[in-house]
RNA sequence: CGCGGGGUAGAGCAGUGGCAGCUCGCGAGGCUCAUAAUCUCGAGGUCCUGGGUUCGAAUCCCAGCCCCGCAACCA
């Protein structure tokens, strides 16, 4: 049997679940609904970056332990998952000394052995208000801008990871699409960037400055190993990588991780040098989203524009927000999301297009006593097309063209004038075409997708409304 | 000389050289199985501006204006 494993990004948790995470799951969800439906063994891995100063900090700030901070943070975006109707196989965290830390150490240890980590003094601005190093260009006059001070001249020797040893290869497999990156415009990004050469980044902390939080670097207590070395592995640890090889083997490498546009270097750059660097596997597939904006700008507090998915979800329904986002939000550019333009696609889509189609039929068939037949189990070519290069959007566009027909058909030939063996066969045809589009409608809108194969079977009755009208207020 | 995306009907978008398209919304008509749903037809566009190339440009070139991101050890 084939596996499929894919991953979404490994949340900072510093901050709550938004609706870019929304997408991010949505779109997660329905490849791997997919894949299982052709019949895969699959596994969806999410999890939470914990390693992070500014964890530290704000834990500080509330006046609560680290640990516990994180453990009520992590909840957050777990729970997210469950809230958006997505089931996940495993949630991993960064701070998990006995699943998580050895596997870090042990990625550590091969690269170490393949020297490409070293250490070096790094030297820059460092801000105590930011706790984080300014480059001269974001200061302002001199001062970090943020607090008005004067940062301090630190020099501090840390490890660092030979990155520009791998430039040549990274640029060869990504050409090669040996390591994929969807979409097109993504994949020249990362290109252009690593054309213009690669600096070697650092992997480790002093302990001081790490406040003590994070893995210690094998063989030097002074040093926590920071971020992206430790963040980018629970991908690996989550599996089982460095405590159970078994389980790792069976899994990895990943056949798809699903980021943001904001992490796409870490992922299509660090990540593979990395795993070449250790001798492993790189991952297949890496898909990159953009971003949702409101009303054609950044969602802010300030501008008061601000989408709560979860909001959405319990309002309309978590599948109205879903097909939003998977029909709505095109692959290689930023999206808009406004609640107007939602409840107009809310109406026409589902409402008035998936919901009232199955409502008609049903009526229909009811009438004239129709016994559903068993639905064909197999996704249109198209829709195969469509999800080799994850456009969700074009692929429910297509289904909706089905729809439509569907409609166009049932106008033309006036099924409630016909009676008689004349109708049965007439509306027998329109079922079967609602089964085909319920079927493959299944890895977007799973439920909704059942309900419909659930009421088009055996015995067919009318039922409330897939999706109530939505009144003006 | 930082890098990139974008400016096409009221709204959201597709369209990379050949009579300007899609969805929603809007108007008129038809139907009655359906959630005032569906179906047919229609109105609506200086394709940001100014030059240029071409038999022909939304589409290629040059200049400019406007909007939005990113600017590597920071998620």
């Amino acid at each position: 049997m084939n596996k499929f494993y894919l991953t979404t990004a490994i949340p900072y948790v510093n901050g709550k679940p938004h609706i870019g995470h929304a997408l991010e799951y949505f779109q997660a969800d329905t490849v791997r609904n997919y894949h299982r439906l052709l019949g895969e063994e699959t596994l969806l891995l999410s999890g939470a970056d914990e390693n992070a100063l500014k964890n530290v900090q704000k834990a500080e700030e509330e006046g609560i332990k680290v640990e516990e901070f994180l453990n009520r943070n992590s909840k957050v975006f777990e729970k997210a998952f469950s809230d958006l109707g997505i089931k996940l196989d495993v949630f991993q965290r960064g701070s998990d000394k006995i699943r998580h830390w050895p596997g870090v150490q042990k990625l550590w240890q091969l690269c170490f052995k393949n020297g490409d980590i070293y250490k070096k003094t790094y030297g820059g601005y460092y801000c105590v208000g930011c706790e984080s190093f300014k480059t001269e260009k974001e200061l302002v006059n001199g001062l970090c801008p943020e607090h008005q001070k004067k940062p301090e001249l630190v020099r501090e020797e840390n490890y660092f990871f030979r990155l520009s040893k791998y430039q040549n290869q990274l640029t060869n497999l990504i050409e090669t699409n040996e390591l994929k990156i969807i979409p097109e415009n993504k994949r020249a990004e990362t290109l252009s960037f690593i054309k213009s050469g690669l600096e070697d980044f650092s992997i480790s902390r002093s302990y001081q400055r790490a406040h003590g939080i994070g893995v210690p670097v094998p063989g030097d207590k002074t040093q926590i190993i920071y971020v992206w070395f430790d963040a980018l592995d629970i991908y690996m640890t989550g599996i089982g990588f460095g405590i159970n090889e078994k389980e790792w083997n069976k899994w990895w490498p990943a056949d798809l991780h699903i980021i943001g546009k904001d992490i796409n270097r870490f992922h299509t750059v660090y990540w593979p040098a990395m795993l070449l660097s250790a001798g492993l596997p790189l991952p297949k597939e890496i898909l990159i989203h953009s971003f949702i904006n409101s009303g054609g700008q950044k969602m802010s507090k300030t501008l008061g524009n601000v989408i709560d998915p979860f909001e959405i979800a319990n309002k309309y329904g978590v599948e109205a927000l879903r097909y939003y986002l998977l029909s709505q939000i095109p692959l290689s550019e930023d999206g808009d999301f406004t609640i107007d333009r939602f409840l107009e696609i809310y109406t026409a889509d589902l409402t008035n297009g998936l919901g009232n189609l199955a409502a008609r039929v049903a009526k229909l068939s009811q009438n004239n006593k129709i016994k559903a037949p068993n639905p064909e189990q197999v996704f249109d070519n198209k829709l195969k097309e469509y999800f080799k290069n994850y456009q969700f959007s074009e692929a429910l566009a297509y289904l909706w063209t089905k729809v439509a027909e569907v409609n166009r058909e049932i106008n033309q030939r006036k099924p409630w004038e016909l009676s008689g063996n004349e109708a049965k066969l007439t509306i027998l045809n329109l079922i079967k075409e609602i089964q085909y589009i319920a079927f493959n409608l299944q890895p977007f809108l799973p439920q909704t997708a059942a309900k419909i194969l659930n009421q088009f079977s055996g015995h067919i009755e009318y039922q409330s409304p897939l999706f109530p009208r939505i009144k003006n207020s």
